[in-house]
DNA sequence: CTGTTAGCGCATTCAC
DNA sequence: GTGAATGCGCTAACAG
């Protein structure tokens, strides 16, 4: 953009403009179709930016416009396996619209969350916030610059903002319910991050199942597999015969630990996930967990994200359904 | 940024000037620290920045600059578990030299992906490129434009543009060898994309096994694990003992669909992978592959960008080695 | 140290 | 239909 020595001056509006001997204005009429242009002068223009290789900068058009053509997705790992079909939904719903895609990742870091959602207010129409761990008065307070913005996997009452999201509780629910079905009496939760409302909804529902006659256990833990495989020691030595899990993630660390344990799995514990990322992509996983429809979720929240920016969106926040699936890590408990 | 009905006009840096009364250029220089200020300034402007909630308008940072502050990442597939770690890895060295990343997808689609370069080159001070499937004149033409790009996962001779990709002929070495070894002597494998160079890199390292007595079989199959387990039928009527793939989905899909038609690994088939997706976060997997350093293939791509930028950058291409892991599937060849 | 000025590259009024 | 002029919001000379 800048001449750096060694590199060429940038081609501007104006190089294409004296090439095709047209003014600047009919050369950005013919680019962006916005009037009508005879025409010869249409071809000279194409020529002149073809000879020329002829980009328009993207700032400036900007600028003008008063638009980046940009939308922001903030995430809290990359590494994570459920951002990808997101970012992937995201993306191709924000092309579809002539819209280009700014990826940011928090590291699960509130503070530095914060920061981010600014930078991306400077570049972006609008910003789609994922599972944000931020305190619910941080958020409020971003909510107040009227800068377009919509939650991803979180939920928070009193704020109205366009929100998405996974009937968690619901998927905690059926998890109970399963484990309560095949005579499971005792189960831990190895709880994820603390600030993370999604992980909240888990243990809710969780903790709702002792109406159903289910002794809980919720123990801190974290979204890793690394955690999950560190949290398991402790559990052998209670009495719980079925472990859920803040994600799959967390439940393959623990089948990890368990398996060098050699501690059998669903004859001894029972081992639920959440979230189904193996699945899909892994073909032969065995997992029992609860799936969410991903690509939906990100589909729509671009959907919403790009409504919100064109003429206003203002629905109650969106809750897709999970599915449990029943696989090879959960059965009757031990006797 | 531009007022919509309903939206709270813009606040720019006059506004911020104005309530601080002091010039636009000091605030500028307060926000930049690009100069040394008066200190009671200082606080005014400060304060009026936070009283209005000022935040500088990126696009007009960039035209007035000279530079995006922005690089742009694009990716075959966002999908592929392959992408995340590296990403991951670009977005914190971007961020490190205060760089925001843009990420593109071009669905394998080396039409698209051309296009989605040109978009890249008009909003970024540098361009990532993944594992580009795009003939190699259109590339020659794209890196005519002079515009700061690097390729990753793909080296292309006589071209002289930073690149770094992954020693692929090495691995399917390794594993060749390792095959060989256990004493297999008739191999087939499951190619990927015809387009993609890492794929033509493992051809050309497995047909070089004929030389240790390999007989070698290359079957046309796909990216997937879908296309992997769609691949396995033809190969069962076959004299193959091990069956070689372009990555870990597809090795994946081959289990899994060899498990369902009851034929056990690695008794009666080796499978082995290739990339290491399983492994790092799903720990109880036992594919035998061999892996590739992500992170650091990541991050060293996003540093030659860097330097590119900075200093100029002129060196070989960076080939990181593979490393072999022998796990559950792999063994002795049937008799 | 600080304010004034002049672009950055483009879209968009206006006149013609 | 087309061109000339203006401004988007900011930074970087340039004066003072």
């Amino acid at each position: 953009m800048q001449n750096r020595p060694g590199r060429s001056p940038r081609i501007t509006i104006n190089d294409v403009s004296t090439a095709a001997g047209v003014s600047p204005a009919t050369v950005s009429r013919v680019l962006n179709g916005t009037a009508k242009v005879d025409s010869s002068l249409v071809d000279r223009v194409h020529d002149a930016v073809r000879k020329l290789g002829y980009r328009p900068n993207a700032a400036a058009q900007g600028l003008a416009r008063g638009e980046w053509g940009t939308i922001g997705v903030l995430v809290p790992d990359l590494a994570n396996p459920y951002f990808p079909d997101v970012l992937k939904a995201v993306s191709s719903v924000a092309r579809a619209h002539g819209r280009r895609m700014m990826v940011m990742e928090s590291d699960e870091d509130p503070a530095v969350e914060h920061d981010l959602v600014e930078d991306l207010m400077r570049c972006c129409d609008g910003v789609l916030l994922c599972s944000p761990r931020m305190p619910r008065a941080e958020l409020a307070e971003l909510l107040s610059r009227e800068h377009p913005m919509v939650l991803f996997n979180r939920v928070v009452p009193g704020l109205t903002v366009p929100s998405i999201s996974v009937d968690f509780h619901g998927g905690m629910t059926q998890v109970c319910g399963h484990l309560a079905q095949l005579g499971h009496r005792r189960a831990a939760y190895l709880s994820g991050p603390s600030a993370s409302w999604a992980n909240a909804e888990r243990i809710r529902a969780f903790e709702g199942a002792r109406a159903f006659g289910l002794e809980v256990n919720v123990i801190e833990c974290g979204a890793g597999s690394q955690a999950g495989y560190d949290a398991v020691g402790a559990l052998l030595e209670s009495e719980v015969t079925a472990i859920l899990t803040y994600n799959d993630l967390v439940a393959l660390g623990a089948l990890s630990r368990l398996n060098e344990l050699g501690v059998s799995v669903p004859a001894q514990y029972s081992v639920v996930g959440f979230d189904d990322i193996s699945l899909d992509r892994v073909a032969h996983s065995n997992l029992t967990t609860v799936s969410v429809p991903r690509d939906e979720l990100g589909r729509r929240a671009g959907e919403i994200l790009e409504q919100l920016l064109v003429n206003g969106y203002d629905a109650d926040p969106l809750y897709l359904p999970m599915a449990l699936h029943v696989r090879d890590t959960s059965g009757p408990p031990r006797r």
